[in-house]
DNA sequence: TCAGTGATGATATAACATAACACCCCTCGT
DNA sequence: ACGAGGGGTGTTATGTTATATCATCACTGA
């Protein structure tokens, strides 16, 4: 029992919040590296603590994990059960959550062969943001 | 050496055919250490070569990653130019290659936002494979 | 021959992630 | 109040994935 409504805020502990207001802060993927470095002022400063609160964040659906990169960023959209595709700029790093449609999330989940039951899609779009493509 | 099942076989290096082949008998996603492990006897003894050798096969398209594995498969189709989606068994490890239509790279590549021009999309789809349902 | 080039070899280290156990503090039943 | 148990956290150690850097080798063409 995990799915959210976007208006319920799960009730998070001292290090999930204080990872996730500098996820927020940054607006951009982090490594859980970076993390750990800005939030030893706060007292954290093992690696294990941060992919802790990340994980537990991540189920709450209040962090999305990106694979291409290795990085972790805030839900765009505070907290949320839905899915979402990734468009990455593989310049600066900038990323736009796009959500999925259901007719869109069908459509993958339609992709899968038969002998697979598919139980969850990873979309990750890597591009040029217009900044920098100039 | 068995032929390439088809299309125009790019020339390789001795490296770059040993993990191939490596690749092509195991069948099943491995990470480059474990690659590495296996090429040992054949003389390939530092993670730098296998990486040198996998990036170079994965431009040729002969090989592909599986982000969310961090892990290397052969591509099912020998040399390929196309898309693929894949779906990945969380249970056993095992991948299906799925070629992606036109139309359904063309909705990949849609979802991309105005922003960012799209050059390169990853489709994973985890989920359970027929025999590990039982 | 010898400079240039591309592949490979080797060392070292960076970057990412988790196992395992210790500890503290709260709460709940008695 | 007491103590058992659990959740969250702290800490050490280590495992896993990936790359930077420079040395070396083999081949080619002037």
């Amino acid at each position: 029992m995990s799915a959210a409504p976007h208006h319920h805020q799960p009730k998070l502990s001292r290090n999930q919040s204080e990872i996730l207001s500098c996820l927020r802060r940054a607006k951009e993927p982090m490594s859980a590296y970076a993390i750990l470095d800005r939030v030893r002022i706060a007292g954290i400063s093992h690696p294990p603590t941060v992919y802790r609160a990340l994980n537990e964040l991540m189920q709450k659906g209040m962090v999305h994990r990106l694979q291409s990169r290795s990085a972790f960023i805030a839900c765009g959209h505070g907290v949320c059960d839905g899915k979402f595709a990734f468009a990455i700029c593989r310049q600066c790093g900038r990323v736009v959550e796009i959500p999925l449609s259901d007719a869109d999330q069908a459509g993958l989940l339609g992709l899968a062969p038969d002998q697979i039951v598919p139980e969850q899609v990873t979309v990750e779009i890597a591009g040029l943001c217009e900044a920098c493509r100039q």
